[in-house]
DNA sequence: AGCGTTAATGCAAACGATTGCATTTCAAAT
DNA sequence: ATTTGAAATGCAATCGTTTGCATTAACGCT
């Protein structure tokens, strides 16, 4: 509606009685040296004065870099993302590269399909992708590969061997909450892993299996239950089903995240179990607030802030590096947070 | 690095034996009337056949729109703002468009100023703004209304006529949350209004006041706090140096947000108050988990989804509408969530 | 003085679309 | 048969940069 001021490159140039591309190559970091200093520095300041701001989209066609990146995600409103994506917002600021957010989990039935958007952010003019969403139905990973985009996986993993990897600790965190849960006294345990298709939940829930097998000298077969997403609701449905099938007998359930433990611990309230005083629940993730619900949550603290710095540098080296580099796996380190949701069994 | 296979119009036209100017035209909506309908109809399928994609660069180039609007939100991290961004998000989807986001308050210094981030968004080639970020001290907006941009603001209002409001009904909130107190029978109620430079503390903080002057038939004079910044450990703070200074003496406390609440209610039990035996305190917001917390909040729901909608809708019509349209004050309803960190004074 | 070399700048062609204007075609109207 | 006008398409400029190449100027070397 109101025009823009811009002031363009042209413009500078007329300004300082120079060609064009002169000035150009006197406002680039990389070309300046090709330009005598005394003219580069008056159409430096001509440029100051003027306020000229490059036409992003005009360097943009030149040079075929948009200094964009995409970032999909599953649903922004859950408490995890958030530091992820301000991880790498930040990190991509000292590259001048901006991150365009896309969540999949649409609320509003605008009737845009998963697939239309990531195309909408295909057609975007985007330099690469990080992807937070892993079904292990990967259809929208081999769409965009198969466009060339390079991409990053953070939080979730992929065999594709094209893509780098960014990830928790998963198996040392199940182990830590194990051995915690274990120490504790705790030898039927079972677990909810959460979506079979996430590749999270299944590294958590083999990783418990694996465990358990090697702890458990006895021939109890612990429950791995599996869920439809990763939330409260299904954290309820589970255990309340399992609740009413007389079938459970844990004493302390290992939640494939936190949502999952919240929603559990309200099914035990809700059936008479106290926790922990009956049934020990310990999270993953360490969501924000966890510390502060009731009881307060025992969990596998994640760096999400670092997830995502650490994607972000990966897509830019990748970016940016011509070179085909093999494909990188980050693994960072996680820290089991001793809180009120765990206790000896039989503790009062 | 990877070459990315975009085919252009011209191959499409070529492949059409068409020229590209009719290419385009046959592909635009606008436009494509003025093409014969075979013509058009075997542009169009020839462009999907060769699996054509605008570059938006050089659309964004020529048309002087990027279909791209800049987010401006002070931290993404506070639960406040995902929904809000999602709603933001969810409606610029059906008309194309998507939003660029950027943190104010980075967790690395890699030494961006915020003044430098609003200029690396402006300069991104974006059609229009929309702010949650609202200091009194107003030199971001100031800066990006001097450089054209549309703007809208959201959860925060601003007296500048330039721009749209979307905000909650802050005073009935407040009043809401007020005579719930009241009517439990509290009579020496303090507020923790927030941080006296945001416009949305001063309009919560003035309407206590002037509530507990309709209400009380005293001359009890309420304490309004003003704090630092909206989060936890400010709320923990003043509450904590009132007790300390022998000065408290109220039965209920109303908070400017959720986590300031959050924070109260830890000052008292620290300090041996019980919420809500000896204290009640209510919030606002409603912030995700607000009625797992331990008391569940009572507090005042904002629809924060429906706020980025609205914003993002606003937004939209300023950006397309030539005209230069009167500005809109959207006032959006909120809602009291009676949960358990309320109760009559002196309950046990 | 002539020659090569380097440094500084200008020239013009891209990048991939959109769009005002010119041209062609064809049918209807005179 | 000629004119008119509309419909369909082509032409070429344009958006604001970047960049390979050409040009010019200046300087040192023999």
């Amino acid at each position: 509606m109101i025009k823009k001021t811009h002031s363009t490159l042209k413009q500078v140039a007329k300004a300082a009685d120079v060609h064009v591309s002169t000035a150009s190559r006197a406002l680039n970091d990389s070309t300046r040296h090709l330009i005598g200093s005394e003219i580069a520095n008056k159409i430096i300041t001509i440029a100051n004065d003027l306020g000229y701001r490059p036409n992003r989209m005009a360097r943009a066609l030149r040079t075929n870099k948009s200094n964009a990146i995409g970032v999909i995600i599953p649903d922004i409103t859950n408490a995890i993302f958030p530091p992820i994506i301000k991880g790498i917002e930040d990190a991509l600021e000292s590259f001048l590269y901006l991150p365009v957010t896309v969540n999949l989990e649409s609320e509003s039935n605008s009737g845009m399909s998963n697939i239309q958007k990531i195309n909408l952010l295909q057609n975007f003019g985007i330099d690469g992708f990080i992807l937070a969403t892993g079904d292990s139905n990967e259809t929208y990973l081999t769409n965009i590969l198969k466009n060339g985009f390079p991409v990053v996986m953070v939080n979730r993993f992929t065999e594709n061997k094209k893509v780098d990897c960014v990830v928790n600790d998963d198996e040392d965190g199940i182990q830590k909450a194990f051995s915690h849960l274990w120490n504790l006294g705790h030898r039927k345990i079972c677990m909810i892993s959460g979506p079979e298709k996430i590749s999270t939940s299944r590294i958590r829930g083999d990783a418990f299996k694996k465990l358990f097998k090697a702890y458990n000298k006895t021939n109890y077969k612990p429950s791995v239950i599996e869920t439809i997403g990763y939330i409260e609701s299904e954290g309820f449905r589970v255990i309340s089903e399992l609740i009413l099938s007389k079938k459970f007998d844990s004493t302390a359930i290992l939640c494939g995240n936190d949502r999952l433990a919240i929603g559990a611990i309200e099914a035990l309230a809700v059936n008479g179990y106290n926790c922990p005083e009956d049934i020990s629940v310990v999270g993953f993730n360490d969501m924000p607030l966890a510390e502060r619900l009731d009881p307060a949550l025992t969990t596998i603290a994640i760096n999400s802030y670092g997830l995502g710095m650490k994607a972000a540098d990966r897509l830019i080296s990748r970016i940016s590096l011509t070179e085909n580099l093999e494909r990188k796996i980050d693994c960072l380190p996680v820290e089991l947070k001793i809180r009120s949701s765990t206790a000896a069994p039989g503790f009062k």
